[in-house]
RNA sequence: GUGGGUAUAGCGCAGUUGGUUAGCGCGCCAGAUUGUGGCUCUGGAGGCCGUGAGUUCGAAUCUCACUAUCCACCCCA
């Protein structure tokens, strides 16, 4: 046997098992996007380097650490594929001359997304963020519709205990202001620091806020506020967001340790963090970046988004027990003894796929036995078995696999009408039900 | 890149102080008077015991290295 070659490293295989998971909740972001006007928008999955270096930032972990580069050939330009959403979609923004229609412009996407990370709970090396973008508005009211969004989403999807964690990191004035006190801060107790955070003294000192060791953590205490370092502009924009957040009853608490780590981000940042992950705990996050868009070359337009983690989703939605709906199993399975049965059935089977039911016949040359095992196997609701003396009368016994209860049909003309009564009872049933998420289920899963 | 755990059939696991033919459950296939599923019973297929060295008469078992995987650091979705 020759050797089996294995997915790479951190690489996922999503089988029949789990697929409908996935299309649930992809269906779900998007729809749910839709109600707030967020048409979909496709971007490739590699782009220039040099996009990424200027737009998450030559010095961010992301470009220089984690970045898969390819190159196509020997001596030209470097590609890499996507770390993020957003600088592509900020791109293929620019280059579509779509900022010229009229603001605010709102997209989203669902992307495969590379880093070179050691992989771990909810950290792939290849993994699927659904994103928003918004373009234009410099309205709190933006910010607050870029985060009820997504909490919305987690409503329509039904997490619980999701916690949305806010902060303002300021436009690049204030934010200059603020590093250097907290340089000076830190720098009279650096010696109590750390290892690592010795090192993010010079690199990223608003990351030592955020150091889980008690010695740093008990330091940060004492340490200066971002919050009390914004300039005006930033202060009232902060203020209006959390005032709509109020009124729209969206629970949040400010926490001005939270810091993003790709360079585009200006004034409000948000997190949705669960505890039913391990320690990659972010589902969502995102903010401002009003200076990315004009970085890039084009005009100087405000703009805001996030970026979701699907397998993080997955991973709570599955740790909380939520159930996700299956998808629909097959109405008719037709067993057939013999080369003029089964070309009955398979004539048959595809009549009535036409027509849009799941049907399922015989294709392994199987006994009638194991044909009927293999029904059961799929959960198929009902069968009939043709032969040849049901050929010759035309008629064939319908059975209902739940109940083993059987009918005589007129297989050749009465099964569409026999399949579709079954589904008419079957939406009846789950309205009639008092469970109501169930019923709900039902109608999103029936026929796709 | 750093640290710790793990690696035996498709999946989940046993495997005694090293001892010859490596087991169990689930799943898969077939049969139980030959045209009917689920329950039960019987049989079958499927493993270089992660890879490579070493110790030994003998290694799934002990040692080392490598690889993969999981968890954590880091970073982030």
């Amino acid at each position: 046997m020759a050797k089996i070659i294995k997915a790479p490293r951190g690489t996922q295989d999503i089988t029949g098992a789990e697929s409908y998971k996935w299309q649930f909740v992809e269906n779900i972001v998007i729809s749910t996007s839709k109600l707030y006007g967020f048409k979909e928008m496709r971007t490739p999955t590699f782009e220039d380097m040099s996009l990424f270096k200027r737009s998450v930032g030559d010095t961010t972990d992301v470009v220089q650490k984690e970045m898969y580069q390819v190159q196509a050939e020997k001596g030209k330009d470097l590609y890499g594929l996507k770390p993020e959403g957003t600088a592509g979609a900020v791109r293929a923004v620019i280059e579509k001359g779509l900022l010229n229609e009229a603001l605010p412009l709102k997209i989203c996407y669902l992307t495969p997304c590379f880093r070179h990370e050691r992989p771990q709970a909810g950290r792939l090396r290849e993994f699927h963020q659904f994103g928003i973008e918004m373009f234009g508005p410099q309205s709190p009211s933006a910010d607050v519709e870029v985060i009820s969004t997504a909490k919305n989403i987690f409503d329509m999807i039904g997490l619980k205990n999701i916690e949305l964690y806010i902060n303002s990191i300021g436009c690049p004035v204030c934010r200059a202001n603020y590093h250097k006190a907290l340089t000076e801060f830190f720098r009279t107790r650096q010696e109590d620091l750390c290892g690592t955070c010795q090192e993010r003294l010079d690199k990223n000192p608003m990351r030592i806020l955020d150091c889980k060791s008690p010695v740093c953590s008990e330091i940060s205490k004492d340490a200066p506020v971002i919050l009390d370092y914004l300039c005006d502009e930033c202060k009232e924009h902060f203020e209006g967001v959390k005032t709509r957040l109020d009124k729209l009853g969206i629970e949040y608490k400010v926490n001005p340790t939270i810091v993003r780590g790709l360079d585009y981000y200006t004034k409000t940042v948000f997190e949705f963090v669960s505890n039913d992950l391990g320690a990659q705990s972010t589902v969502c996050g995102g903010g401002r970046y009003d200076g990315l868009v004009e970085q890039m070359g084009g005009n100087k337009t405000p703009a805001l988004g996030f970026g979701m983690g699907i397998e993080r989703l997955l991973l709570v939605m599955e740790a909380q027990g939520i159930e996700i709906p299956k998808p629909i199993d097959c109405e008719l399975y037709i067993a057939s003894m013999g080369e003029n049965a089964n070309i009955k059935a398979c004539e048959l089977t595809n009549k009535l796929r036409e027509e849009g039911f799941y049907v399922e016949c015989d294709l392994m040359n199987r006994s009638v036995k194991a044909q009927m095992k293999y029904a059961n196997k799929i959960n198929a609701k009902t069968c009939i078995v043709l032969g040849d003396s049901e050929l010759e009368s035309k008629k064939a016994k319908l059975k209902v696999m739940a109940t083993g209860e059987e009918t005589e049909i007129d297989f050749e003309n009465d099964l569409s009408q026999v399949l579709h009564d079954m589904n008419v009872n079957e939406i009846a049933n789950a309205f009639s039900s008092e469970l109501g998420a169930d019923a709900l289920n039902t109608l999103i899963n029936f026929k796709g």
